[in-house]
DNA sequence: TCAAATGTACGATGTCTGTCGTAATTGCAA
DNA sequence: TTGCAATTACGACAGACATCGTACATTTGA
């Protein structure tokens, strides 16, 4: 059950469009990314035989939609992360997250917000 | 300077230990994982080309520690699973994190904290 | 209708990662 | 000093990954 990084990229792109189509996912994908479009098909193709993915021709292509849902997937790997490297303690992850990178202040309050309704309840 | 999975397994016993000898990294490292002492010892050798650790003799053995520190692999890590799950945001990670895990009161205020001062910066 | 465009299928390849076997080396105890 | 146990050095290997070239299939519009 476990996607690789190239993956995760596509599975990525494929939660914002979903159901969408190789060529979609391939022109979305090049923006951050360089890669032939052959690429992009075989790494979905593979996807579909690992269960990653399901899809419906449409024409004369495909439709893929994703198999796992994206926070079910992301509360996998955050738990993961956490017990391998920070002693099991996600409080010290988020530490860390806010520590190393940028954040808005948008972004900040509705952090804050969170934690309230966190700590009321 | 990336450092693979393996790697960062060994770089964290090798925090904890530091400095340690390939054995003592060795029998730390398969209380939670299974390898051989080879395996062991060329990943860390290996480390020491990508300058990822350095070594000293001490008798017949070599002593190792660290080049990066802690936080910055833990960054590393982070910034890693941010591109990867997150669609480059750490702030989604963040709440993501903050909803799948208890946290005690004082480390919600220990965040808290955190923005407080983040802000009036 | 049929040829160009678009898409899929399939196989090949180079690289990376993790793994370990075996040889060479070293320090130490007897 | 010498043999043994522990360690390092070296190289090889399989499997996973990512990439792409090329052949085949399908749609469509002139």
């Amino acid at each position: 059950m476990k996607a690789t990084e190239a993956e995760l990229e596509i599975l990525n792109v494929l939660w914002a469009l979903e159901p969408a189509t190789v060529r979609e996912v391939h022109d979305k994908l090049i923006e951050k990314k360089d890669a032939g479009y052959t690429t992009t098909l075989k790494q979905m193709q593979v996807m579909l035989e690992k269960g990653l993915v399901s899809r419906v021709a449409s024409g004369k292509a495909h439709v893929y939609t994703a198999l796992i849902n994206q926070q079910q997937a992301q509360g996998q790997i955050i738990q993961r992360t956490v017990d391998a490297f920070f002693n099991g303690s996600a409080m010290q992850l988020v530490m860390q997250a806010l520590g190393n990178h940028k954040a808005s202040d948008s972004e900040l309050d509705m952090i804050r917000e969170y934690l309230d309704k966190r700590t009321k309840k």
